[in-house]
DNA sequence: CCGTGCTGACTCCGA
DNA sequence: GTCAGCACGG
C-alpha cells in the first residue's frame, strides 16, 4: 500500500507550518465539473480511499477550508466521510495529525474512527493526539492548564457515585436533612447547570432558590469549593474550566487556534450548551483567519435533548458560521425503500428539522413493506415476536435461513425488555441484552476489581475500602476508621497501616486476626504478581478472599448471574499480557466486550440502538403513553413529542430489509393493567409503505386495536390536514368492521387511559393541542356481583366499580382492576 | 453485623 | 407489581 505517510514525521510539539506545502487545489464544487476535471488533471490518480465515495460524500471530504455542515441521514456513510476527510487532510499534507481536533460524543465512536482511519492511512493515527471525546480531550486541556483554574495538574476525576457522596457530606455539613434534600437530586441539578455551562454564580435565581431551603447556590459554591480542595472535579468541570481558561486567557486560545488547523465535530445535533461554547470558542476565529470546521450531523436523530442536547445548535450552524457550505447526505445504503418511505414519511411530521429525505436506488427482489402487528397484550406480543423470530431462523418466505444476530428488538423503556427475556429463555432462544448497567458498572465486577487493583497498587485506598470487609470478615466502620486514622497520621495507604496495625494491640483480637489474615493474602497475591499468569492469579484472589463463595452462598436470584459475570471477567482478561495492562485499559474503557461468537438476538432500548443496524428490527410498544412516552409530553410538550418522533425514526431506519411494529390493547403499568391505544405515530405512517400483518392467531386481530385507532383522531387529530388518511385506519377499518358490535362502545374508555399512573388531569394538551380526547364516565352498564368474562383472566364476579374500573374476583387470576371494557357480562 | 420490612419510584443514561 | 435503597431491631 502506497501512501505518503510514511515521510511524515510525528512531533509531540507541532510546528507552525504544515509539513509540506502543496500548491493546495482551492477546493472546487466537488462533484461538479471543476472536481472532474481536477481528477482528469491528476491524470485520473486519484489516491484510492476517494474511490467508491459519492459526489456529497467526495464534497464533504474535498470541502476542506471554511465551515462546513455535513448533515448525514442515517445510513448514508457519515463516518466514512469523516474519516476519509480527516485521512485527505493529512494525505494531502494540509496538517499534521497532531493538527487536527476531531471531538465525539463516545469513547466507542472515538475508538471506531481511530481503527478506521488506520485502515485509511496505515497506521499514523497514533499520531493523532486530538482525537477523543469531549471529555477526554477536555482533560487534556486541563491537566495542561490546570494552575489557571486553581488545581494542579495530576487533579482526580469522580464519577457519579464520588461526587453524590461528597455532596451528601456537604449537605450535612449546612446542617440540613438529608433526607428531605437528596444528594443525587442537587447532583443531578449541578450537572444539568454545567451542561448548560452555568457556574454557581450564574445559575437563575429560581433554580437557586428551590433546593435546600433556598441555600441552592450556596450549596454549589460550596461545592466547587470542596472539589478544588481535594484537586479534583467531575465531568461537567472537565468542560466548564476549559471554558473559563479560553476566556480569561485570549493568548493561550489564540495559541490553540494556530494549532488546530482543521476541527471536525460528529454527532453534532447531540452538543450540549457547554460544548457549544467550547467549540465555538476553539473554532470561531477573527475576521480574515479560516475557520476550517467541520460538524456532522442528523437533526432528525437528535433524541438526547433531556440530558441537555440542544438540536438548536445544529439548527443554527449557518448562522454561527457565516458563509458554511451546508452538505446533504441522503443517499442511504442501508434499507429499503419501503423502510426509508416509511421513516420519512413519519419524520416529516416534524416541523423543527433543516429537511433531508433519504433514497435509495437498490431493489430488493424481496421487498417488503413495514409491517404493523397488533397483540392483545404484551405477553402475546412477546409470543408473536419469538414466534417470527424462529420463523426467520427457520428460513424466511424465500426459504434463507436468519442468523439471531441479525436481528433486533428495540424497546422504548428499559421494563419492556423483561417480558422478552422471559419469553426467550422458555423458548430456549439465545438473546443479549444491550446497555443497561454497564458491565464494569456491576457490583461483582467492581468488587473484583478493587480486589485486583490493590494487589497490582498496594496504594489504591478507595480499593481498600471497597473489599475490606467484603466479604464480611468482622471488620466494621469502627475498624475501617482506625485504620484510615492511622494511615492518615503517617501518610501511608491503608494496607500498609493494616500491615502495621496487626502488630500492635490497637484493635480487637478479632478484628485483628481477621486483618492478618487479609493482609497476608495480599502480601502472597503481590508476591504471585510477576510470576504467575495473570488469569490463573485472578482467579485464585476471587477463591481465596472468599469472594467467589460468598455468591454461591447467596441465595438471591441474581447470585448465578453474578457468578457467570465474574467469569466473564476472567475470560476477557485473557487478551491482556499482564494485570497491570488490564487494569490500565479497564479505567479508560471500561466496556466489555460482548461474546460475539454467540449467535443471539440483540434486545436493547432505542437510544442504545442509534448508530446500529439490522437486517430485521422488532419495535413492540407503539401505544400511546408508552411511545411517545407521556413523560416526555408533559415536560415537554411539542419538543418532547417530537424528540419521541425522533426517535421513532431512529428506529425505523435501524432495518435494513424487515421492520416490524407492534402495539397492544392492553399493557400491565405499575402493576395495574391498563388498555392502551394505539400511537399516534402509528397514524403517521404512509399507507404505501406499510402493511398490517396478517393476524398471527391473535386477540389483537379481532380488530380491537382498531376500534379506538379509527375513532381517536376522527375529530381532534391535530395533524389530519397536513397529511392523507394513514394506511392503518383504513386497513384497520376494513377488518373491524365485521366485530365492531361486539367492542364498539368501548373506544371511549381506552382514551381515559392514556398515559401512566393516575397522574394528570383527563385530555392532555401540548402547546394548546388537543392531543387526547376523554370521554366523560358514562354511568357504567355493569353492577357488583355480576358475572363476567375476560378474554385474559376468564370468568370472574365483580366487587367493586369505580367509574369504569371494575375490581374484579376471577376464577383463576385472582383479583384484578380491569377496564368495563374488557369484559362482557356472561349470564 | 445482619436480616427484614417499609417507602418511593417507575422513559431514555454519555463522559 | 417489583425493586432498590434505607432504617431499625435483634
Amino acid at each position: 500500500m502506497s501512501n505518503s505517510f510514511d515521510d511524515i514525521p510525528f512531533f509531540d510539539e507541532e510546528p507552525d507550518e504544515p509539513p509540506r506545502k502543496q500548491p493546495a487545489p482551492a477546493a472546487p464544487a466537488a462533484g461538479g465539473l471543476a472536481a472532474r476535471a481536477m481528477a482528469a488533471r491528476d491524470g485520473g490518480k486519484r489516491p484510492d480511499y476517494l474511490s467508491g465515495l459519492n459526489p456529497e460524500q467526495t464534497e464533504a471530504v474535498e470541502t476542506l477550508e471554511g465551515p462546513v455542515l455535513v448533515l448525514a441521514g442515517a445510513g448514508t456513510g457519515k463516518t466514512r466521510v469523516l474519516t476519509t476527510r480527516i485521512a485527505h487532510i493529512l494525505n494531502t499534507g494540509r496538517a499534521f495529525p497532531s493538527q487536527i481536533l476531531a471531538v465525539t460524543f463516545t469513547n466507542k465512536a472515538a475508538r471506531e474512527m481511530k481503527e478506521r482511519i488506520a485502515v485509511l492511512v496505515g497506521g499514523a493515527v497514533e499520531g493523532m493526539p486530538w482525537l477523543g471525546t469531549f471529555h477526554s480531550i477536555g482533560v487534556k486541556l486541563l491537566r495542561r492548564h490546570a494552575e489557571l483554574v486553581g488545581l494542579r495538574s495530576d487533579f482526580t476525576i469522580l464519577d457519579t457515585d464520588d461526587v453524590v457522596r461528597l455532596i451528601k457530606q456537604l449537605i450535612q455539613a449546612e446542617g440540613l436533612d438529608d433526607k428531605r434534600w437528596p444528594a443525587k437530586q442537587f447532583a443531578g441539578m449541578i450537572d444539568t447547570w454545567k451542561n448548560k455551562g452555568l457556574g454557581p454564580g450564574d445559575i437563575p435565581e429560581g433554580d437557586a432558590r428551590a433546593f435546600a431551603n433556598g441555600k441552592g447556590r450556596e450549596l454549589y459554591f460550596a461545592y466547587q469549593q470542596r472539589l478544588s480542595t481535594l484537586n479534583a472535579c467531575d465531568f461537567g468541570d472537565l468542560l466548564m474550566h476549559p471554558i473559563a481558561i479560553f476566556r480569561k486567557h485570549p493568548d493561550l486560545l489564540k495559541e490553540y487556534h494556530g494549532r488546530f488547523r482543521y476541527i471536525l465535530v460528529d454527532e453534532y445535533q447531540d452538543t450540549n450548551t457547554a460544548q457549544y461554547m467550547w467549540l465555538r470558542l476553539l473554532a470561531q476565529r477573527p475576521k480574515g483567519e479560516l475557520q476550517n470546521v467541520c460538524c456532522v450531523g442528523d437533526d432528525d436523530q437528535s433524541i438526547y435533548g433531556w440530558r441537555g442536547a440542544e438540536v438548536d445548535n445544529i439548527l443554527r450552524f449557518e448562522k454561527d458560521f457565516p458563509g458554511a457550505k451546508v452538505i446533504k447526505l441522503e443517499r442511504n445504503y442501508r434499507s429499503t425503500a419501503h423502510i426509508l418511505g416509511a421513516a420519512g414519511h413519519l419524520i416529516a411530521h416534524n416541523e423543527g428539522r433543516l429537511g433531508k429525505t433519504l433514497f435509495t436506488d437498490r431493489r430488493d427482489p424481496e421487498d417488503i413493506k413495514v409491517q404493523v402487528h397488533a397483540s392483545w397484550d404484551s405477553e402475546e406480543e412477546a409470543r408473536a415476536i419469538g414466534e417470527e423470530i424462529e420463523q426467520l431462523q427457520r428460513g424466511d418466505a424465500t426459504g434463507k435461513r436468519h442468523l439471531l444476530n441479525d436481528m433486533a428488538i428495540l424497546v422504548r423503556a428499559s421494563f419492556q425488555m423483561r417480558e422478552f427475556e422471559d419469553r426467550f429463555v422458555t423458548l430456549g432462544l439465545n438473546y443479549r441484552v444491550i446497555g443497561g448497567p454497564r458491565f464494569y458498572e456491576r457490583l461483582e465486577i467492581r468488587d473484583a476489581m478493587a480486589y485486583f487493583r490493590l494487589v497490582a497498587q498496594p496504594a489504591d485506598d478507595l480499593a481498600f475500602e471497597r473489599i475490606i470487609n467484603t466479604p464480611k470478615r468482622g471488620l466494621g466502620d469502627t475498624t475501617v476508621r482506625a485504620l484510615h486514622d492511622y494511615a492518615r497520621a503517617r501518610d501511608i495507604p491503608m494496607l500498609a497501616a493494616a500491615a502495621d496495625m496487626i502488630e500492635t494491640d490497637e484493635l480487637k483480637p478479632k478484628a485483628r486476626k481477621a486483618l492478618f489474615d487479609v493482609v497476608q493474602s495480599f502480601r502472597r497475591w503481590q508476591e504471585m504478581l510477576e510470576s504467575t499468569p495473570h488469569t490463573e492469579l485472578a482467579e485464585q484472589i476471587l477463591e481465596e478472599s472468599g469472594y467467589t463463595d460468598m455468591w454461591k452462598n447467596d441465595k438471591s436470584a441474581d447470585a448465578p448471574t453474578r457468578l457467570e459475570n465474574l467469569k466473564e471477567l476472567i475470560r476477557s482478561m485473557e487478551s491482556f499480557e499482564s494485570m497491570r495492562g488490564f487494569l490500565e485499559h479497564v479505567a479508560l474503557v471500561m466496556d466489555a466486550e460482548q461474546n460475539e461468537n454467540l449467535d443471539a438476538v440483540s434486545i436493547m432500548t432505542l437510544h442504545s440502538a442509534k448508530g446500529l443496524e439490522f437486517d430485521t428490527v422488532f419495535l413492540p410498544g407503539w401505544e400511546e403513553g408508552l411511545f411517545p412516552h407521556q413523560r416526555s409530553l408533559d415536560e415537554s410538550g411539542r419538543a418532547g413529542l417530537e424528540e419521541e418522533r425522533r426517535l421513532a425514526y431512529v428506529g425505523i431506519t435501524r432495518a435494513k430489509h424487515r421492520c416490524h411494529i407492534w402495539f397492544v390493547s392492553n399493557r400491565r403499568i405499575h402493576g395495574l393493567w391498563q388498555s392502551t391505544i394505539p400511537s399516534r405515530f402509528l397514524d403517521e405512517l404512509p399507507e404505501t409503505h406499510v402493511e398490517v400483518a396478517e393476524t398471527e392467531q391473535s386477540y389483537g386481530g379481532y380488530g380491537r386495536g382498531g376500534g379506538y385507532g379509527q375513532s381517536r383522531f376522527d375529530k381532534a387529530d391535530p395533524f389530519a390536514n397536513s397529511y392523507s388518511t394513514p394506511g392503518w385506519k383504513r386497513a384497520q377499518q376494513n377488518k373491524t368492521d365485521a366485530t365492531r358490535d361486539n367492542w364498539g362502545t368501548r373506544s371511549g374508555h381506552a382514551v381515559e387511559h392514556i398515559g401512566y399512573g393516575e397522574s394528570g388531569p383527563r385530555g392532555r394538551t401540548i402547546d394548546g393541542e388537543l392531543v387526547a380526547k376523554s370521554t366523560a364516565t358514562e354511568p357504567s352498564k355493569f353492577k357488583t356481583g355480576d358475572r363476567v368474562f375476560h378474554l385474559k383472566f376468564g370468568n370472574g364476579n365483580i366487587v367493586e366499580i369505580e367509574g369504569n374500573k371494575l375490581t374484579i374476583e376471577f376464577d383463576r387470576a385472582g383479583q384484578k382492576r380491569v377496564l368495563d371494557g374488557f369484559v362482557e357480562r356472561v349470564s
